[in-house]
DNA sequence: GAGTTTGAAACT
DNA sequence: CAGTTTCAAACTC
């Protein structure tokens, strides 16, 4: 503001002087002049103080660049609250196959980060956490070990959030920050309150698999013996030796966790370790292989009780490590990145595994598949339908309740495949090609550090995985402070910011047999779009892009959307009601866009698993999203029943609209029926699938989890899974 | 793969 | 609340 005044009175300062104006105001007051240069001359000294003449003209560039820092620093130092800076770094590092690896190594390792990142645990994020070290000092990033406990720390502060998952966050974080000697020490301790299985697995780190008895142990040793082989094989011995360090902290988290919820957990944290194992290598397969044998020997030992059936779970993915490389999108998907997930993780792997028992594993892929696909909200889903139903029959094939379609796809390989090294291989990479591969492809935020709803996979509640294209990433599971804090903010911003785009009354949802030209359309956009060029028929319009049509909400333009416009041209009833609970809908008619969009759906699809962010597990909905492309539709609709209960679906294809509408029913879902909707499947408008690819395969296999329904009730039980709250 | 278009999200 | 800017997906070439 007084820029300008003194611009004036500095350079023109004669002319002002002779100025009419000038002179009339002089008059006014004689004393001007002096003090107008005196003021002119002060405010030269300082602005310019420091700054030579150079900056003359330039008060306003001096502000536009203190005003270009200013921002800068404020990015900056916002990053440093996420610690994650640094453990962004670590991160990318990881990410990045720079190192001198051989490239082998380097394929085996990407595709155990996939998996990993997938990992379903309920410790996902710390499970990546501690993971990331590891992979920080392999690299040579011995910071990034340096800083995780920090970030950990940090993240305490910040959240001083109760969760499990932050629990056991911060133990994690502290058992890092010991140093080798004290962690050894520290070790010790927990030894001492571990199980059995614990202190195994803790010998194991330095120990031989031989030595090990238990299936449990087994796991445990074989994950790090196959880490730290790995990570010998690729690197000098300097990196092994950071390795070992890491790994052995990370074995020290784990166990920390198991210490801290023994039955639980023990399960995940073998899970995590069996991850880790992986992620460090590929060729873990075999080792799963061997795994596998032993855990059978062992495996008597587990008990019918749930718990048994847990540790199983837990078993069966450690067993078959394939399956989670392929899995660990899927079942690990929902203990992926997820909190949610990680919440739900632990419940999830049970009840996936529950219903993997129960529906007397298919040796089909479908049945398993179909389940995990549906992910976070599936297992969610799994767990009410498991408690209600009570029959388990063992899974003879160990078929992992976190495996996708590929996992299932590997299951159908049998246990040829698990004995195999070579047939797992191929397998994991098919079921990473055709699984991850495509439908992880997720987001590619640039600047948004993925933590705004322009996001996809924010806005969706997941994390963002390798697939992701995004740069800066915040949405990881190591960042789940920032991730959490950033939701709570946009929340507070708008409630509903996170509630799925389209909703459909459970009510409305079609009955399989109807006619499947009955458009999604009883399903509504929320907010309603506000396309002005698209005509709604693109995806650029959400309403369309989720399968619904146009509602009265809507603020379109010259709305043609096939679905419904927001006239109401399409019988649908679209305009009716903004709110999505009447379903004069289903009578809508199924546009040749559904059509379209199911077609590709069913090709896309191939679902990822997603990592839930924790929030969404909060929510009451869960979401899933579904990658179609491997992207997750931003918007994805979602089934509310009036009871609660919610199972996203992907309207925009049919699919979802038939088939899932038993899904979406509040109360029960009947995966068998039909269709290749059978799977529970989330789908994106985009035809994006929330369920995994296996659906697919699940819907060309026959069998289907048994056949049973699961009844879903009322989610009250979510609140109770949700570790954090 | 690069560039454009589009509309939601975010900001003012 | 409206207008503008930012952003990333969707789309086009």
């Amino acid at each position: 503001m007084d820029t300008p005044d003194r611009s004036k009175i500095n350079t023109p300062l004669s002319q002002f002087e002779d100025s009419p104006v000038f002179n009339y105001i002089s008059n006014l007051s004689p004393i001007e002049p002096v003090k107008s240069v005196h003021i002119t001359q002060t405010f030269n000294s300082l602005s310019f103080s420091s700054p030579p003449s150079v900056f003359t003209s330039p008060h306003v560039n001096c502000h536009k660049e203190s005003r270009f820092f200013r921002r800068h620093n404020l990015l900056d130092t916002s990053k440093p609250k996420v610690p994650s800076e640094d453990a962004n770094n670590v991160y990318s590092c990881e990410e990045t196959p720079a190192d001198s690896i051989h490239d082998a190594c380097r394929e085996s390792r990407e595709l155990q980060e996939n998996t990993d990142k997938r990992v379903s645990t309920g410790d996902a994020s710390i499970e990546q956490y501690v993971a990331y070290v590891p992979e920080g000092s392999e690299k040579g990033s011995i910071e990034g070990e340096m800083h995780l406990p920090e970030l950990c720390q940090i993240e305490e502060k910040l959240e001083g959030q109760d969760c499990g998952v932050d629990g056991l966050i911060t133990e994690a974080s502290d058992l890092l920050k010991f140093s080798s000697q004290n962690v050894t020490e520290a070790f010790k301790g927990l030894n001492k309150q571990l199980n059995p299985s614990i202190q195994l697995s803790n010998s194991m780190t330095t120990l031989p698999q031989s030595a090990i008895n238990d299936g449990h142990k087994m796991h445990i040793v074989n994950a790090v013996a196959s880490g730290s082989e790995h990570e010998i094989e690729d690197r000098p011995s300097e990196a092994a030796a950071a390795t070992d360090t890491s790994q052995r902290q990370d074995n020290l988290a784990n166990v920390a966790l198991m210490a801290s919820n023994p039955s639980e957990k023990m399960d995940d944290k073998l899970v995590y370790v069996t991850h880790r194992g992986i992620r460090r290598r590929c060729l873990d397969f075999e080792m799963a292989s061997v795994q596998r044998k032993n855990s059978d020997d062992n495996s008597n030992t587990n008990s019918s009780t749930v718990k048994s059936d847990v540790r199983n779970v837990g078993n069966e993915k450690q067993l078959l490590p394939t399956k989670h490389s392929g899995d660990s999108r899927r079942c690990v998907l929902p203990g992926i990145g997820l909190h949610l997930n990680a919440l739900a993780t632990f419940n999830d792997c049970k009840n996936i595994k529950i219903e993997n028992l129960s529906s007397g594993r298919q040796p089909n892929l479908s049945s398993s598949s179909s389940l995990q696909l549906s992910a976070s909200q599936e297992h969610q889903l799994s767990l009410v339908a498991m408690s209600v139903e009570g029959d388990l029959e063992p899974s003879e094939n160990e078929v992992q309740p976190g495996e996708d379609c590929a996992q299932s796809l590997v299951h159908v390989e049998g246990e040829d495949i698990q004995q195999n090294s070579p047939k797992k291989k191929r397998l994991v990479q098919l079921l990473i090609i055709s699984g991850e591969g495509e439908s992880c492809k997720r987001c590619n935020c640039k600047k948004s550090k993925c933590l705004k709803l322009y996001c996809e996979c924010f806005a969706a509640g997941v994390y963002c995985i390798e697939p992701c294209a995004c740069r800066d990433c915040f949405n990881k599971p190591i960042h789940v402070d920032t991730v959490l804090q950033t939701r709570q903010q946009i929340e507070s911003r708008n409630p509903l910011a996170f509630a799925p785009k389209v909703i459909r009354s459970s009510d409305s949802v079609p009955e399989i047999g109807d006619d499947p030209n009955k458009t999604p359309a009883s399903a509504r956009h929320k907010r309603g779009c506000n396309c002005k060029k698209s005509s709604c028929l693109k995806k650029y319009c959400e309403c369309y892009q989720g399968g619904v049509g146009c509602s009265i909400s809507c603020r379109c333009e010259g709305c043609k959307n096939t679905f419904g416009r927001k006239d109401g041209s399409v019988p649908s009833g679209i305009g009716a009601e903004p709110e999505e609970e009447t379903e004069a809908c289903e009578k809508g008619v199924v546009e040749n866009a559904t059509q379209k969009y199911e077609i590709q759906n069913t090709e896309d699809h191939p679902d990822c698993a997603l990592a839930a962010t924790p929030l969404q597990l909060s929510r009451p909905l869960l979401p899933l999203p579904f990658s179609s492309k491997g992207k997750p539709p931003r918007s994805f609709v979602t089934t509310i029943s009036s009871s609660g209960l919610f199972v996203s679906q992907k309207l925009g294809k049919s699919n979802a609209s038939r088939s899932q509408p038993k899904i979406e029913k509040p109360l029960q879902t009947v995966p068998d029926d039909d269709s290749p909707a059978t799977c529970i499947k989330t789908s994106s408008p985009n035809g994006k699938r929330i369920s995994s690819p296996n659906c697919d395969v699940g819907s060309s296999s026959p069998t289907r989890r048994g056949g049973r329904k699961l009844i879903l009730q009322s989610i009250p039980s979510f609140p109770s899974l949700t570790p954090h709250h």
